[in-house]
DNA sequence: CTGTTAGCGCATTCAT
DNA sequence: ATGAATGCGCTAACAG
C-alpha cells in the first residue's frame, strides 16, 4: 500500500500537498495536481481511512442499527441505504440488535469509538435505554420506520395505512371488521377510528391480538391461521367482514384459515395485508395489502443523514411522514 | 471521549501502562491493572478503533460482500455472521455488490485502505475480474455459497441437492422429469446426471431455462408461470411428472400455472423447489425444497474466518462443502 | 500556491 | 513491571 509520503517524494512535492490534491480543496497548480494525479494512478494510492479517521475525526462510515436484518421489509431498507451511501463514499457498519435493548445499547456506546459519522436506526422499541445513550453522544442521526421526537425522523404514516384499509372495507361492503394484531399501534388507531367515525358499532369489530414481534418467521403465519380457524369455526356472523392485518404473513395465515373453512375470498372475507412483501405477489390469492415506500425511506433516510453530516442541514428537529398507498389485489 | 492519556493522568500511570492494561497482553501488575481498570470504568473509557487499527493494522472489521442483500438467502447469512462476528468484537461492512463484476472490483479495492481484517464475500459471478484483486490483496478471505480453487470455500454440495431431487422424483414413481433454471449449474448435473444413471431417457427430461439472476423478485416468479403455462397448454404426455426448480420462486410460479390448467400436485406434477426460503412453508400448498444449512454456512464462515484473521489457521486451502436436505412437503 | 510542523490516539520497542 | 520515545498515515493550521 503506498503513502502520501511515496506520492510525495516520486512526484517532488511535500506530501502536504499530496493530501492537498486528495480532497482537492485547497489551491493547488494545475501542473503540481497533474503530477501527483499521475503517481496516484501508477501506484494504485488510496488514502488509509484509519489515519483519516483519526486526523478528521470523519470515518466516512454510516451504522445502520435495525432489528431483524431477516425481515424482508428491512432488507429492502438495507439495500437502498447501502446504495447511496457507497454512491458517495460511505460505507455501512451493519448492526442487528435482534429486538433486543441490551444489545442496542451496546451497538450504540460503541459507535463513538469506532468514530462513524453518523447513525440511521430502526429502535426495538420506543422505550429503548438506547435513546438516551444515543441522544448523549450528538451523532448526526436518523430514526427510521417509527417516530421519536428526539431526533429526526423517516417514518411511514401507520394511521393513515389503517385508514386507507377501513374505507377500502367499506367501500366493498362489508359490514364486519376484524382486524389482526396489537392494539397499541397507529395502523389499529387509524382503522378503529374510521370506522367508528363512519358509525360502525363496536360490537362489529373484532380484535384478533397475536402478539409484537419483530421476527419474520414462518411461525408468525402459523400462529395467526391457527387463531383464525378456531375463530371461524365458532362464528355465526355472514355477513361480508373485512379483515385487516398488521403484517403480511399474519394475513396468508387468515387466508389459509377462510379457504380451509371453505369460505370465499373476497365474497365473504375480504383481506387486506401490511407491508406489501412481494409475497403479495407470488401467493394466490394475490394479497391487497398497504404498501410502505420503503425505498423512498430509505432513500430519503440516508440522504438526510448525510445532509446532516456534511452540516448542510441543522435547523432543529425535522421529520418526514411518508403516506402509505393501498395496492389492491385478488383478496379484495 | 476519554483517551488513554486520561486514564493514565487519572491514575497515575504512563499510557504505555493503560495500553498494556487494555490489550490485557504483557506483563502489569495487578495493582495497577485495577487502579487503572478503575478509572477506565468511571471515565467509560473505550479505545478508537481508528487509532488502533492506524498503529496495529487491526480494524476489528469484517467486510462481507454479498450479490443481492435483498435476497432472503443472504440475508439470512447476514444476521448469522453479525451475530457472531459482533459477539467476537468484530463489525461487519456489509457490502451489495449488485451481481456486478465492475461494483465488486470498486469495493474489494477500497477494502485495502478500509484496512479490514478480513473478507466474506459471495461472489457475482466465478470469473469475475474482482477476483484477481482480492487473491493479491492476500487479505484473510473466505468464499460462501459457490466454490473458487483459489480461496478457502464455505459451500453446499448442489451436485447432491440435484441428486436428491431426482431421486426423490424417481421414488414417487415420476416419469417424466422437468428441469426449471440455466443448466450451467451443479445442481442440474446433479439431477440429470442421476436420472441418466437410473436408465432414464434423455427425451424424458425438459428443460425450461429461466436465465440466470440474483435479483429475487416476483417477477421471477412470473416469468416461471407463463413459460411453464405455455409449456403446458403444448403439452400432450400426462404421465407424473417431477418439476425440479433451481429456486423456490420459480417453483411457485410453475405451481401456479399447474392449478391454472387445472391439474394436480402432487399427483400429475410433483414439484421441488430449492433453498427452502421461509415461503416454502407459507404457501399452499407447501413446497418440497431442497434446504441449504444457511445457518452452518453462515457460522462456519465467519468462524474460520476469524481463526485465518488470528493465525490459528494457515494450512493451505480449506474448503467445507456441506450436504443440503430434502425437506419434503405437500407438493410431492 | 506550497512546505513545515504539530498533533489525532494508540501499539510497540527499548530502556530501566 | 513500567516509562519514554517513536511512528502508523493523514489533516490542518501556520508560515512564507
Amino acid at each position: 500500500m503506498a503513502t502520501m509520503k511515496d506520492i510525495a517524494n516520486k512526484a517532488g512535492v511535500s506530501q502536504a500537498t499530496v493530501s492537498r490534491v486528495m480532497s482537492d480543496s485547497s489551491s493547488v497548480s494545475q501542473k503540481t495536481k497533474a503530477m501527483v494525479m499521475e503517481w496516484v494512478r501508477k501506484l494504485d494510492f488510496e488514502p488509509n481511512y484509519s489515519a483519516r479517521a483519526l486526523a478528521s475525526s470523519r470515518s466516512y462510515l454510516i451504522c445502520l442499527v435495525l432489528p431483524d436484518v431477516m425481515n424482508p421489509y428491512f432488507a429492502d431498507i438495507i439495500y437502498h441505504v447501502e446504495k447511496i451511501a457507497s454512491f458517495n463514499g460511505f460505507n455501512i457498519l451493519l448492526c442487528n440488535s435482534d429486538g433486543d435493548p441490551k444489545r442496542e445499547v451496546d451497538i450504540l456506546k460503541s459507535l463513538k469509538s469506532r468514530q462513524v459519522d453518523g447513525v440511521l436506526i430502526g429502535f426495538s422499541d420506543n422505550h429503548s435505554p438506547a435513546i438516551k445513550i444515543l441522544r448523549d453522544s450528538e451523532l448526526p442521526t436518523v430514526v427510521i420506520t417509527q417516530f421519536h421526537e428526539d431526533f429526526d425522523c423517516v417514518a411511514v404514516d401507520h394511521y393513515a395505512g389503517g385508514e386507507m384499509a377501513a374505507r377500502h372495507f367499506m367501500d366493498q361492503g362489508a359490514e364486519y371488521f376484524i382486524y389482526q394484531g396489537h392494539t397499541d399501534d397507529d395502523k389499529f388507531r387509524g382503522y378503529y377510528n374510521t370506522l367508528k367515525d363512519a358509525g360502525i358499532p363496536e360490537d362489529r369489530l373484532d380484535i384478533m391480538d397475536l402478539g409484537h414481534v419483530w421476527y419474520h418467521t414462518p411461525q408468525r403465519a402459523h400462529k395467526a391461521y391457527r387463531r383464525a380457524l378456531e375463530y371461524l369455526q365458532n362464528r355465526k356472523y355472514d355477513s361480508k367482514t373485512g379483515v385487516f392485518s398488521y403484517n403480511d404473513l399474519s394475513a396468508f395465515g387468515f387466508i389459509h384459515a377462510v379457504q380451509d373453512m371453505h369460505l370465499t375470498i373476497p365474497e365473504q372475507y375480504s383481506i387486506v395485508g401490511f407491508d406489501d412483501t412481494f409475497m403479495c405477489q407470488v401467493m394466490r390469492p394475490t394479497l391487497t395489502s398497504i404498501a410502505q415506500p420503503k425505498e423512498e425511506i430509505g432513500q430519503l433516510a440516508i440522504k438526510y443523514l448525510l445532509a446532516k453530516i456534511d452540516k448542510k442541514v441543522d435547523t432543529g428537529r425535522e421529520s418526514f411522514l411518508l403516506t402509505p398507498r393501498l395496492v389492491q389485489r385478488e383478496t379484495t
